[in-house]
Order: C-alpha cells, then sequence, then structure tokens
DNA sequence: TCGTTTTTCTAGAACGATTTAGAAGAACGA
DNA sequence: TCGTTCTTCTAAATCGTTCTAGAAAAACGA
C-alpha cells in the first residue's frame, strides 16, 4: 500500500504516466474506456490520487488560502466577529474546492524561517486585523502571494475589504453626543493589559489600525466629550468585564461606555448587571461589529456585514473574474436600550 | 525577484545547493560566517526561504494537520464547543509550529477525487464529529494519514479523544429523572430539518454517533420517560429555537426539553423567553457542552473539557513522545437554575 | 486516394527542494 | 610525524507529479 505513485499504476495499466495524470486532472484527454481501466486499477493498487505535494510542486498550485489572524490563534475564535469573518471566507473557499490553512502567528524565528507564515504551501492570504508593522507581511508580500486584508493598508496596491472605521464610528459618537454624553470610556484590546490590570493609554499606544481609526471617528463627533481610552486585556468577553470593572469602581465613572468590539461591550455588560446598573438608563453602553449576542442583549452598535466581509475577501482571493481589490463595505449605527440619554450633571 | 530558487542563491554565494538547504534546516552543519553570508545574500536576492511544496515533496513533511468538521465549514464555527475545541487544537499546533488546515467536507466529487480532503497536503487529521460512514474517512485512510477522531470509533486500532457519552447524558437523565420528569423533547442536529420545518425522528434517524449514544444514555437514566427526538435543523441556535418552538406551540408540551447541544438549548432558552416561561419553574431546560454562554444564561447542561479535548487530539497528532492513543475525558453534570421539579401532574 | 485535422497517447524535461554518502582539509593525540 | 577524528562542504540521486511538444493512429473532406 506504501510507496504506490503515479509511476505504478502506469506500468501496471501499461500506459505512461503523463496518461494516468491526465485520468485525474483532464478526463477529456483520453478515452472513456482507458480511464475507467486506470481508475480501477488505481482502486485496486490502493493509490489514492496524485500526492497532494508534488502536485502543489509542479502545477505551482497549493490549493489553500492562509489565513493569517492578531495574536494567538486560540484567541482568535473567542470573537463571534472573526468567526463569522472566517465562515464568509470558508464559504467561497468551499466553492472553489480550496482549503483554509490557519497560522499561528508566532513572533519566534521569524528570522530563521522556521516560521509558519514562511513555510505555509498557499496560493494566497486573508489578513485578518493585522497591525500593518506585523513581519509576517513582509515574508508574505517576499514570498509574492496575493494578499487581501481587513484593514485599509498604507500601500496603494494592497487589496483589502474594509469599512469606513472613522465614518462608523462617527455615527456612534454623534449618536451618543445627542444624548448628551461629555464623559465616555472606550474599552479597547491590548497586550499590556493581558496580565489582568486595566491600563489606561493615549491614542497612539493603541496599536491596531481599526481601533485607532474608531477612536478618531469618535473624537471627530465628540469633539467636547472626555474620552479615556482603556484596556482590560485582549480583545476577549473577560477582558471588556475587567476594564469596566475597573471603570466603573472608580471614583470617576462615565456616563457612557464604548467597547470597540462587542465581545468587550458585551463583558462590560456583564460587570454592570452585577452591579445592579440598567444599561441605557444608569449608564450608557454601545459596542461595534453588531455580533448576534448583541441583538440579544439589547446593545447599541455599529453594525457591520462580517461575513459579507468574509465572503468578499474569499472572492478577491480566489475568484479570477473578481476585478475589484478593494471594497469598502457599507456600516450602519444600530440603536438598541443599552444607551439612553446622559443623567444631568 | 520571481524565479529566485536554492539554487539561484547558492550560485550566488558560489556554494552548493546543498549548503544553502543547510543554512535554513541545519545551522549547525556549516560555519556561522558561511550562514551568515547565505542568509545575507538571500535577502538580497528577495528570496524567502525553501519552497514549502517542494520542501513537503522531498522531506515528506506537510507541516499541517487537517481538520475535519461535518457539514459546512460555515457551520462549524457558529458552535462555540466547536470553536473551543479548534482553539485547543490551534494551541498544540502553534507549539509544534505547525498550520491548521480547515477542509471543506463536501461530499460531491469524492469519486473523481477533486475532492479537498483528496487534495490536501497533511501529515495527520484531527476528525471532529464526523459519522464513521463518511467517505472522508476511507480517503484518510487510504492515502494512510494517522487520524484522531472525537468519537469512539468502531475500530480497535484507531486514534480517539472522546466522552463516555452514554454515562455523560445518563447523569442528565437521572438528574432530570429525579425532579419528576417523565416527558422530555430531544433536540437534535438533523439535516431533513434544516429547511427550518421541525421533525421528530426515530433513534436510528439521528445519524450522528455521539447523539445517538446520548440518546441511548438518556433512555437508560430514565427507562419509564417518554422520549421524544425533535430537531428544528442543523446544529445551531436558530436550529434549537426553531425546534422549539414548535413543541412549545403545539398541544403536548414537554415538562423538559433536553438541547444535545448548549447552542440549541440556548435557542429554545430564546423560544421560551418570547413566551414568558421561566426555565425551572415552568419548564425545566437542559444542554450539553457547557459552553461559556451556558453559565451566563444558567442552562443546566453536562460540562466536557473541549479546550483540553483540541488539546489531547493536538497531542496525539503532533507529539512523537505522547503514547496514549485513545483518551477518555471526564464529564460533569453542571446544575444550574434551567432545570427544577416538573410540575405536579 | 491523399493531404489535413482530430483524437489519443507518450517521452522527457521540469518543478525546487532534501538526503545520502563521501571528499577535502583542519585539528588532534600519541 | 602519522593515522584518526572532526568539521565543513559537495555531487548526484531522488521525491511524485504536471507540462510541453510531438508521434501515431483514426477520422474527415474533397
Amino acid at each position: 500500500m506504501a510507496g504506490v505513485t503515479l509511476k505504478t499504476v502506469a506500468k501496471a495499466v501499461g500506459v505512461s504516466p503523463s496518461t494516468v495524470s491526465n485520468a485525474y486532472n483532464k478526463p477529456d484527454q483520453l478515452s472513456v474506456a482507458l480511464r475507467e481501466r486506470i481508475l480501477n486499477t488505481a482502486r485496486e493498487l490502493g493509490y489514492s490520487g496524485p500526492d497532494a505535494s508534488a502536485r502543489a510542486l509542479r502545477s505551482g498550485k497549493a490549493g489553500a488560502v492562509g489565513v493569517l489572524f492578531t495574536d494567538k490563534l486560540a484567541y482568535a475564535f473567542s470573537d463571534p466577529y472573526a468567526v463569522g469573518f472566517l465562515a464568509g471566507l470558508a464559504e467561497v473557499a468551499e466553492e472553489f474546492s480550496t482549503s483554509l490553512l490557519l497560522m499561528p502567528l508566532s513572533s519566534t524565528d521569524i528570522a530563521g524561517g522556521s516560521n509558519a507564515v514562511q513555510q505555509a504551501a498557499i496560493d494566497a492570504a486573508a489578513i485578518f486585523c493585522v497591525p500593518s508593522g506585523n513581519p509576517a507581511l513582509d515574508i508574505l508580500a517576499n514570498r509574492g502571494i496575493p494578499a487581501v486584508s481587513t484593514d485599509r493598508g498604507d500601500h496603494p496596491d494592497l487589496s483589502w475589504v474594509a469599512i469606513d472605521e472613522v465614518e462608523a464610528a462617527a455615527q456612534l459618537g454623534e449618536h451618543l453626543a445627542r444624548l448628551g454624553h461629555r464623559d465616555v470610556v472606550v474599552l479597547v484590546d491590548n497586550a499590556e493589559a493581558a496580565g489582568g490590570n486595566p491600563v489606561e493609554l493615549s491614542v497612539d499606544q493603541v496599536g491596531y489600525t481599526d481601533c485607532e481609526l474608531r477612536i478618531q471617528g469618535l473624537q471627530k463627533a465628540m469633539p467636547d466629550a472626555r474620552l479615556r481610552i482603556i484596556s482590560g486585556g485582549h480583545n476577549a468577553f473577560s477582558s471588556g468585564r475587567t476594564g469596566a470593572e475597573w471603570v466603573l469602581d472608580s471614583q470617576d465613572r462615565p456616563t457612557a461606555i464604548v467597547g470597540l468590539s462587542d465581545v468587550q461591550a458585551l463583558g462590560a455588560l456583564e460587570a454592570m448587571r452585577v452591579r445592579g446598573l440598567i444599561p441605557g438608563r444608569d449608564l450608557t453602553l454601545a459596542g461595534f461589529d453588531d455580533i448576534p449576542a448583541a441583538e440579544a442583549a439589547g446593545l447599541t452598535t455599529v453594525h457591520q456585514p462580517i461575513r459579507e466581509k468574509g465572503r468578499a475577501v474569499g472572492r478577491i482571493l480566489l475568484d479570477p473574474t473578481a476585478t475589484e481589490r478593494q471594497l469598502l463595505m457599507p456600516t450602519e449605527l444600530i440603536v438598541r436600550a443599552s444607551s439612553g440619554p446622559a443623567p444631568k450633571a
């Protein structure tokens, strides 16, 4: 059973290797009868189709697209937003019978080359919320692998599928401003705080492009407001809770909390619930993304078509007929019960 | 920049290709100075390390493990349970700097060989909740790819990491029996109902091994109870809601509903909420898996160490020092507010 | 019947690396 | 000084395909 190759089959049937190859890849290049005979013999010999690596090497197609996440892979799955993106991407991948290669983005050994991004056999790559400075992006560029990012990059020739982060956040900001909020805390993803101790950051410490832009949008829409940037850790439910707890238990409570992702906002919601605070009445809470759980929780948030975003990335990567290489997706402010007027001072 | 290979670099530096290869793979096989020189030249030429496919072909290692899901990939991500498994697996994969190849399990073209499972360049495979009859499993076996399943299979030589489904379900069944429940509806995953019309099934129509075993466990623990098996579609929140709606709006309400996954149970919870039914008082609700949301919702469920399950699978697949090839993980009944005594008839 | 096209199949060269076995020179111990 | 052992590097074979160009046979049109 081991060591059965195209050649073995070819010899057994009495034809050339090329013909066996064609039996699998170009059925119209040989007679039906012969193809049948070849496939049967292959089955008998326990040959299960052309070897993936060899085929990839010769044809230059790996049949897989890579997916790059920020942080640890394990983290990526905890946000339904990321998962939704993946689901959309998976849909298109399935359509083109291409596999999805999830690549751990470990920072070690980048130089040595023993890196997953370096080693991966992929035809293209989807870059999900990876800060533009990341060395992995250089490696991809170096390898000449076409990539699509979920952030609008700096380079004009980079493909992306994104939203107008500033404008989207500005809409939310206007909503809050109209409700009279002047004192807002923004919850962000940050590695520094991952230990469990919340930190307050300045805008340029944030790191992630999308987060920075969202904060800019908020500032733009509410220039008179006091905006504090707080992180309780990585982008996760628990970080949102931790960050919110810190804020809520301080002497200096804001009138509104904005999570830059829904998972963080929902974490904050939990912190409020424990303290008997009703969102929309005692304190306004808003999120970003509009994940399914946000609706159930009555969370005011900015909807972005995440699944469609994944699909669009997939199409740019896989569909040769897709010409548009930079796509701006629409967003929509979804007002729910968690936002309400600021209490009169 | 294109067409730069090992050979190009070798020629430029004035050494043999083998030496360049060693510079990347076996640093101790050549002098530090030469290695430095090679790496520098490579950088200058825009060579970004050995080609993945070629390396995979020659060395026989792909540097990736495949992950097989039931149904569509897109579906897989909607269940935090599946995501948790993936996260655990990803952790170990990361450790061994191996990538995760998510393979769409489309049923088409299996025979023709243009299947992802057929084509994928992988060293090993994790099989997540795939029914044992699936042709993809045969393909894997045929290709001689080591695999670990999350279900205890029929073959004694198959590796698996699983729970004692029967026993776990029986614990839940005993709990319900003690509370006096005699009329129970079980919500299961089923393709037939995917159109949106709930269906009632017999045990042998269920299809998934794990679900069947869980139902067996329930039956064992509550032999006197009436057990109806209902499906509202695939394993998802919405299916649980649909199934529960159908049951709740019928003339023949049970006293307890058991979702064979937490997502389905939470869907049912939503259906109850809409109808003003308090879980644990008006009707008992239980789930399976103990995903994070179950705790927040106060859902009685069976905890299984999903992340650890993923890690264990990863270790069996990747860690050569791991000898145990069949692992039974512990489960625990978690009683929360959603289960209560059956109303006196 | 003869040239031309179409169908069916093949030979042999890539694809880009790794591996094995071994050569050349340096270092070493006695 | 001589044989032995390291260290450092190389030549050539090989991994299992697919591709390009073209040959042989069959079908076709006039």
